[in-house]
DNA sequence: GTCTATAGATTGATAGAC
DNA sequence: GTCTATCAATCTATAGAC
């Protein structure tokens, strides 16, 4: 972490520290000494506490939301090309894959979807409106292209459904950077890709229940 | 709230403002402020700001745990009575509807629940410990339930689909305090009961599914 | 039980030397 | 760009009068 250049030791403990104690529960001095850079070098690269935090979430959610975007339109185009309907089950695996597989881009990725995951129902009007600005266009995408796999089901049943969905995965999200509630000594965890598997097809089934 | 005893009136407000901004961004000052109380009676009242979360979520969750109890042993009875297996969805209907039904409980049920559901994912350690020590044991009884009803499932396959449920539960937790992320201009949302029929029907789906 | 007053520590932010 | 030093505000908690 010391050879890189203060801006991206402060990126690095700031996004570490806010998924793990939470951003009121944080300060910039903690950050600045984990980074080990001067207190006063937060105010000077970011200008608050807040933008710091504004710098974290887009240094990973842009090319998050890029990537998903990507999976998306490529699995409508692959339906377009056949005259079909997108899956569900394929729409949810465009969104969900990159998601997940993005914990294993770095040290640092795991706790920034930690982060990301919590932010889906923060209280903090602060870390939320941040995060809802960046995410809302790729969601809408998400839903408008599931309206068309399910054209079937009507619009408040999809969002009430597509909600659980994206309760089910942040949850699967903040977890990924601590042990869970420990409900049952399991002998073996499931490890990261078997989970992700298996909560593909935990939302594809109930996605697309009959109602 | 104003012909309440003090003690009572800061419990509500602190239940209120914990669920709202959070533990560690709600001051006693605001609190007592909302409460019509003064600073001191807080910490004169329960010791300190920690002891004041742990009494908030007693209040309410050592009733909702005895319901839940009551409901799941109900559910197990009326199976060993005609020698079956339970049902998972009974079981999951048993764990989530006297959840949900709370909300009704009265205004500050609301917050509560809101509370509760963002605590499950919760970062601090302080509002975490609380939490978990408190419905560990309710969460055993559910998982050891569920078992029984699917004994077909890998005990880490069904914690892993527990996981998912109680995320999208805790996800319609938290979002019945305020409007939820706003991906589709729906016509006209569900009503707190068919969400509820709905989760039940989305999770119970995805946890019996095939493997 | 309720109040005022305040201790004692920590916070985000900034001014100014280098 | 990095540092020291510090300001002004805020916090939890408590002592002590009533």
């Amino acid at each position: 972490m010391s050879q890189l250049d203060t801006k991206t030791r402060i990126l690095d403990a700031g996004e570490h520290l806010f998924a793990r104690d939470g951003f009121h529960n944080t300060s910039l001095r903690t950050i600045t000494s984990l980074a080990k850079a001067n207190l006063a070098a937060v105010n000077y690269h970011f200008g608050s506490k807040e933008a710091l935090l504004r710098a974290v979430i887009e240094r990973r959610l842009l090319p998050l939301n890029q990537l998903r975007k990507e999976q998306i339109d490529a699995v409508l185009a692959e339906a377009a090309a056949t005259g079909t309907a997108p899956s569900a089950k394929s729409l949810l695996r465009a969104f969900i894959e990159p998601t997940l597989a993005f914990r294993s881009a770095g040290p640092g990725a795991q706790d920034f979807i930690a982060l990301v995951g919590r932010s889906m129902s923060e209280p903090d009007e602060t870390v939320r409106n941040c995060f809802i600005g960046l995410v809302l266009p790729n969601f809408r995408l998400f839903f408008e292209s599931l309206q068309r796999a399910l054209p079937q089901l009507p619009t408040a049943v999809l969002m009430a459904r597509v909600q659980f969905t994206l309760g089910a995965m942040s949850h699967v999200m903040c977890t990924s950077n601590k042990p869970p509630i420990n409900i049952s000594a399991a002998p073996q965890p499931l490890d990261d890709d078997e989970l992700a598997e298996q909560l593909l097809q935990f939302v594809s089934t109930g996605l697309e229940a009959p109602q």
